[in-house]
DNA sequence: GTCTATACGATGATAGAC
DNA sequence: GTCTATCATCGTATAGAC
């Protein structure tokens, strides 16, 4: 659940920084930024609170770290989904089914992501704001063309991905594992819902 | 901006409590709860740290009041629209367009109030989620409604309603007033959006 | 009811041994 | 690179004067 998967995206190889990166994660995710302590996130990893600083210089790094990596890996999904069709619906329902899964798959690395953003430096935060900035354009782009070739029609095109874009951040505010509801079924749910609110009345 | 209007449903009359909780509803919505001290609080409302605790018994006990007040009014704003037409499509017209102009007009209660819940204590958190479960009852039932007269069609009716309170509930994550959308618009473009997921294809 | 002063546990981070 | 020990500070909450 909620791996930091792809090692190389977490700006760091060694297994040890990896254990603090997903006992961040899960810590983060639970109590927040704030109510979170380096001896919870140490004690999760099996290590006393010093170890830590070992492995990233501050609370904060290592809440960048997080961050990074969970921005990136949502920005990756989406522009698998993008190359994978050229019919701006088949694109749309990619793209959706594609972030509303991910954001229920990790869950904690993706409420972590979305919610802590404030904790962060304002130079940590301008450098997840560019990177949300090209997920914005990815999401945006099959809207547009749809509407373009009139197979969608929005009076408010940068609306309705905003629209779109915030059902999906927000399954990291109340998805549970434990619910009735997997990653692919809601994925296929929200790609529905998407594509209706775009089709022509 | 944000006030905590009916001085009855934040369960104090005391003008000085009133101050408390609207500087409560300021400095959490900026940083936390966990990031919020009450000096930061007192500081705000003018006062000094102490008298904090002449008006409510601990700072989880003044989260806990604004919590209730922004939920007790996203309920009313909700019973509102939901008594205002008979015509299921008018009715989650009224009831999406409230709600998610509620989440604008309001965005720092309303923040406060959905993203600090697991900073309450266990008890108080139930008598949170009563008051949302009636939430969702109001806001299904137009869409349960039109599906069964025929004017809507929905493979999942809950997961429809999941969408749209998830739509509504997360301007509160991305709303600023200093942005181009004004609490209005919001509410039609969403009331526009989510009628637009409902009719039959 | 508000203030100043303070108790006292917790917290981010460092020092220095191994 | 990890540990134990510790520092300096902060944070919630209380005591007691006015």
């Amino acid at each position: 659940m909620s791996r930091l998967v792809p090692v190389e995206a977490a700006g760091s190889t060694s297994p040890v920084a990896h254990a603090l990166l997903e006992a961040g994660v899960a810590e983060f995710a639970r109590r927040g930024y704030h109510g979170t302590t380096t001896r919870n996130i140490a004690a999760r990893a099996g290590l006393s609170p010093a170890a830590l600083y070992v492995h990233f210089s501050s609370k904060e790094e290592l809440l960048f770290a997080i961050t990074r990596t969970a921005h990136q890996l949502a920005h990756d999904v989406l522009a698998d989904a993008e190359a994978s069709a050229a019919d701006p619906a088949q694109r749309l329902r990619a793209v959706v089914s594609g972030l509303a899964s991910f954001h229920a798959e990790h869950v904690e690395m993706a409420r972590v992501g979305q919610y802590e953003l404030p904790a962060l430096t304002e130079a940590h935060r301008a450098e997840i704001a560019a990177l949300r900035r090209h997920s914005t354009r990815l999401l945006r782009a099959p809207i547009a063309d749809g509407v373009r070739d009139g197979v969608f029609s929005a009076s408010d095109v940068p609306g309705a991905a905003l629209a779109v874009f915030s059902l999906c951040v927000d399954i990291a505010r109340w998805y549970s594992p434990d619910g009735p509801r997997t990653p692919d079924s809601l994925g296929a749910l929200y790609a529905d819902l998407a594509v209706r609110m775009l089709l022509p009345a």
